[in-house]
DNA sequence: AACCATAATTGGAACGTTCCAATTTGGTCA
DNA sequence: TGACCAAATTGGAACGTTCCAATTATGGTT
């Protein structure tokens, strides 16, 4: 069990130069020699010499450490799990390594684990941020000139960069989507309205109704959790409104499957009796019955937005904070039904 | 711009102690007196002190990084997704980060990334194999005294522990559910014959089979890509046979999705024309309709186990290879439909 | 032959920690 | 008092690399 790390020393003597043309060599320097070059890289593979990037890290500036840090706040969600793939995409092929870690919404574990990323020496994060993550918990990082990108949630306040979803664009083209099939009333369901999130969607949905017409009530702004019992637990609610609603945008594409759920549990077909739109676009929505009418984000896209722009930060050198909203797109499907006709009657297309 | 790094020396100066003493106390060591312990942590929370994993483990045996790298063949995919989180619970709790990388069953992906890993110094590596992937794959960590856990699939000839659920067992007790619900005529539908969790799943069905009465027909195994598309593609193959099966045994979920696919695109109606059983228990399962009788296979608990079963080795010091075989359970739900009953007849329950 | 520019190579210091062996401190005992 | 002990502290070498300044080799000009 003798086996002594092999080191550039080592590989300096075999080779018959010194450690310093060995780290030339390593470096990809055009200082050295070709026929020196061979014969170094020759031994190198030799003597199955592994490069200690610590030991480099030690000496350079901490930015060139090659690791990128990303936290995920649920990889459990296919979502985020796809947001991570993105992201180690162009993180692998710019010779980085990715650091990941999930804080399930959990924001102690958070900290803990950026602390713990930033000992390793990250040079940048992209962070999908716990609920209730504050600027304080990204002020550490980007105090010490570490590039952050925050993605999917916004952290307000943060002097960080973030690549967030077109929010009130998409729920924007879902209300418009639904107000072209007919609908009058239409509910807003889902979501925690003291999230950022929430926000930016539920103005999509005040401009969207303002610009269809019908008058904006605020009876038909139903909030909960944004999960599948969430949803399902709304829709009672929607459905006891007076006037009663015909159709309803959701926070997310889990409470409109729960609101599918729950216009079942009562008797209700979704689409054919009530429209229902998503947001995200998972996997399931294509293959559910009925098959979700959605604003599809593109997760993967996302991450890898984020991660190009983190290392272009990285690279600079500097950290210039630039937001980018990534664009969404309305996919229709089947869960909005077939147009209704209102009491004055109308063609069919 | 002038912010250079606080070190331990910073820390020693401040605190009127010795740099041995702040390495000391950063370690926890019993040696330093309360008093002084309590001086040194005040100063390097005044400081902003962040410990330097990198310079330490240039120092200390590469063992102790508090690294795992691991990697995965398919994060996109529920299962594997759920895998790293369930690694990443234990891993975290242990102190240790997690190193994360997706290979998309692209071997050359997965050389680079171990390779990459291998120049941080993990102190361990947990992959579940890209499809193709060799014991001389995995020879340059084993061979360095790196612990490695293969997870999933197996990877023969390799001398490192494995995770891997109980295959044979699974799909065994698939075809005797069906069995006793009536079926003579059962397939095992999907996947690639030339890998070992194929192998291990189809002597499940041959040990049920024989076990359960029905002659052995080779001709009931169609093979096939392990994906929703692979699944309705052999369905057509299955339902050409002559003396048509009633039921099938299907290599993962996605290929049973995949057969609902085709048995609807010919009029039959998957659980009432013909039985479906899958292999995994992805989150889909439940909420597909029809719901799928499947086998749970757990793969945050095999995650979780991997890790421990690692975390044990990297403690030990020394790498005594183990198997784990993950149990698994048949989970009922509506995907099979109701007892079919034979020419014989025979009374309801 | 002396000089210079360029190309290639080199020794040594530095990075921030750990660990070993050595030293200091303060108390106890003969 | 001096010898001894345990507890606490310490200086310096080491880890494997990079970087700087310095050196040597090569060939071309005057």
């Amino acid at each position: 069990m003798s086996k002594r790390r092999v080191t550039v020393i080592d590989i300096a003597r075999a080779a018959g130069v010194s450690k310093s043309t060995v780290s030339l060599v390593l470096q990809g320097s055009s200082l050295v020699n070709d026929g020196t070059r061979a014969k170094v890289s020759a031994v190198m593979r030799e003597l199955g010499y592994v490069y200690n990037r610590g030991a480099a890290n030690l000496r350079q500036s901490a930015s060139k450490s090659k690791i990128i840090g990303v936290v995920v706040n649920d990889l459990t969600n296919g979502f985020f799990a796809e947001l991570a793939v993105g992201v180690d995409m162009v993180v692998q092929s710019a010779g980085f390594v990715q650091f990941l870690s999930n804080t399930s919404e959990n924001l102690d574990r958070q900290r803990e684990v950026i602390a713990s990323m930033r000992e390793h020496g990250i040079s940048g994060l992209i962070i999908s941020p716990a609920r209730g993550t504050e600027a304080a918990d990204l002020k550490p990082l980007v105090g010490a000139g570490i590039p952050v990108v925050v993605a999917v949630r916004n952290v307000s306040g943060a002097k960080a960069s973030s690549v967030i979803s077109d929010n009130r664009e998409g729920v924007f083209a879902g209300v418009k989507h639904l107000a072209s099939l007919g609908h009058r009333r239409i509910a807003f369901v889902g979501g925690f309205s003291d999230t950022a999130v929430f926000a930016e969607r539920l103005e999509g949905y005040r401009d969207a109704i303002e610009a269809c017409g019908p008058p904006l009530d605020e009876e038909l702004i139903v909030s909960g959790p944004p999960s599948r019992a969430g949803g399902a637990e709304a829709v009672a609610r929607v459905l006891s409104i007076a006037d009663r609603p015909t159709a309803a945008v959701c926070f997310n594409d889990a409470v409109a499957f729960g609101v599918c759920d729950g216009l079942r549990a009562r008797g209700l077909e979704p689409a054919r009796d009530f429209a229902v739109v998503g947001f995200d676009d998972v996997i399931e929505a294509k293959t559910a019955v009925p098959a979700l009418t959605t604003i599809s984000v593109d997760p993967q896209g996302m991450g890898r937005r984020a991660a190009q722009l983190l290392l272009k930060q990285i690279n600079a050198g500097k950290v210039e904070p630039e937001a980018i909203v990534s664009s969404v797109r309305l996919v229709v499907r089947e869960s909005c039904g077939r147009p209704i006709h209102d009491t004055i009657g109308r063609k069919e297309a």
